[in-house]
DNA sequence: CTGAAAGCGCTTACAG
DNA sequence: CTGAAAGCGCTTACAG
């Protein structure tokens, strides 16, 4: 069934039957009524592929996600989502897994026009590759940031809160601070790094280059990492973690050492996610609003996909820190805890 | 750039530049390193839309989701795209947050021909409404089960799991046995409300009814349903939860009331998410193969969209008891134990 | 307010 | 092995 057979029975052109269906208000009523009467009774969907194909919009949008499993991001991605439907826009969702193939294989997906926008909640391409992508495609870039990135870009400023994560730390006394970074070959992972030097240097505190640990965002890489460092000769007495999966195996890693948290160590994470506030003890986190990086990455690229001018180019969205039990308690800092 | 372009500066015909690209064994070795001279040279990426129109393939699947935040989803969507990918199948994800009402929309993009077929991870739709839709489009439901409907569904069997997860409680000397339900209108609750019933008559054990409390799949439903039990004037010694988010709530209430799980409160989950083991206690939960049900389901929708006739129409996949901590432990039972 | 006609960019059956 | 031509099902500028 197709349009120009609903047209027949209803003794109108394909054209009005398009007009009916896509811009009403420019039939007459009783036309209108005619068509809708035929097309419910004939239940006719219209062939949307050859709809996208004459339009050129497809009014999909294509989001590039490192890791669907992860809680971080399935937040952000329902941000995202939340936005498209509400603008008639679908989500092809591509798992990337951290896979830098897979990656390119999906911005293939964008210069075949098979979506109209991307968000990309992933960027280990080269910048030169990006840039030049994003010059001919609608394009925002959130979560990881990426230097001097002519793209817009949605995030939090990863240095200034791993700074802060730190510097919580340091306030309660720790001075043999420990770091498990994220793969370092991510950005992100080496923003994390430089806020974590930052802090320890302002306050004049060495670094031990075994404190340094490099891990790949899962709980057992926390876990490891962690007996490693417990395992020194000089072991540290707090462990800032890239995020909360590896900060909850640090925690299970101590206990499992026979020492508590945050007694015998002290644990700090990032991103909030739901678990942090379910294990024990709590987790003293970084928060970052997850839903509202995902709808803000989504707004922009609908307005560039609207052809709108974007005058500011990166978004920084705002970071807590939230304190909970995992780093035990300074009577001077002022207790926050969320559920 | 398109095609007839390619095929000018190649002197050769559109015909040829396509044939180049979808069945290159057609064309002569020298015009097919010629076009493809030209397509690298200049760029071209085919519009695939077009492609779409023409061979009326979208080599798109829709997966319809009831909640992309689960740790339990996301593990069987993950199952889903690599055999999806693996087979040159991109994902349309439709997370409908358990509105039914999304779920139609969803839907109608498979109506509309946007996608070749669809995996329903989430069923709330009436019978002979699916059925009517899996006879003229390919289909699979998986993890939600609907009884005596005639489309192929991927599942375990949630009756008897849920049997065997009481009976373990049962077996531990529990008789004060509570459930925590799904939302009611979804079968699965039913039905693992069901095994509880089945498990708990065939001891004859007395459910009292203040002890079967619904629960809306959330780690905060677990814990206020819990708080209610613990309430009671006759207050069980176990529960056994729809999943391992409200499993692992139900553990907090208890703790929150003074009281020590297993001890006090022996508590089963249901899923075997990744938190149920690094939580503490450890959560002893029946485990459903995530993975290979996202695998097996996208198999069976690729067979139908092949147009392959598949003989059974329900699979029925493994599940297991994983006894970790939160049971206690009885000496008579083998312990297993899963990181 | 409505219709006739062109055309979006491919693929494929057919002919040679 | 290659090309000419038709056609997939819509939308829209144009004419009336």
């Amino acid at each position: 069934m197709k349009m120009s057979d609903v047209a027949k029975l209803a003794n109108v052109s394909p054209a009005t039957v398009s007009r009916v269906l896509s811009n009403p208000e420019l039939v007459s009523k009783e036309t209108r009524q005619k068509v809708l009467d035929v097309i419910n009774e004939v239940n006719y969907k219209p062939h949307i592929v050859a709809r996208q194909f004459r339009t050129k919009e497809t009014k999909i949008i294509l989001v590039v996600v490192p890791d669907i499993t992860s809680a971080f991001f399935s937040k952000v991605l329902r941000g995202i989502e939340h936005v498209a439907v509400n603008n008639g826009y679908q989500v092809i969702l591509g798992d990337t897994e951290n896979d830098i193939e897979r990656e390119k294989e999906y911005i293939n997906l964008l210069l075949q026009k098979q979506a109209d926008g991307m968000v990309l909640l992933t960027a280990r391409l080269n910048k030169t590759n990006l840039e030049e992508i994003s010059e001919h495609f609608p394009m925002v870039l959130a979560c990881e940031y990426m230097d001097g990135l002519n793209v817009p870009t949605v995030s939090i400023d990863n240095i200034s809160s791993a700074r802060k994560a730190t510097e919580h730390l340091i306030k309660l006394g720790h001075t043999k601070i420990a770091h498990i970074t994220g793969p370092i070959n991510v950005i992100l992972s080496r923003d994390r790094m430089r806020g974590y030097q930052q802090a320890m240097m302002s306050h004049e505190l060495d670094i031990d280059s075994a404190y340094i640990q490099e891990g790949d965002f899962s709980f057992e890489s926390g876990y490891n990492q962690t007996l490693k460092l417990l395992a020194l000769e000089n072991p540290p007495t707090a462990v800032f973690a890239f995020n909360d999966e590896m900060a909850m195996g640090a925690i299970k890693a101590a206990k499992d050492s026979g020492l508590k948290a945050p007694e015998d160590l002290a644990v700090v994470g990032f991103d909030n996610v739901k678990m942090s506030s379910v294990i024990e003890p709590n987790l003293t986190t970084i928060n970052q609003p997850k839903y509202e990086i995902g709808k803000k990455a989504m707004e922009l690229l609908l307005k560039l996909i609207n052809g709108e001018s974007i005058n500011k180019k990166k978004f920084v969205m705002k970071d807590e820190l939230i304190i909970r039990e995992s780093c035990g308690s300074n009577p001077d800092l002022k207790e926050q805890t969320k559920m």
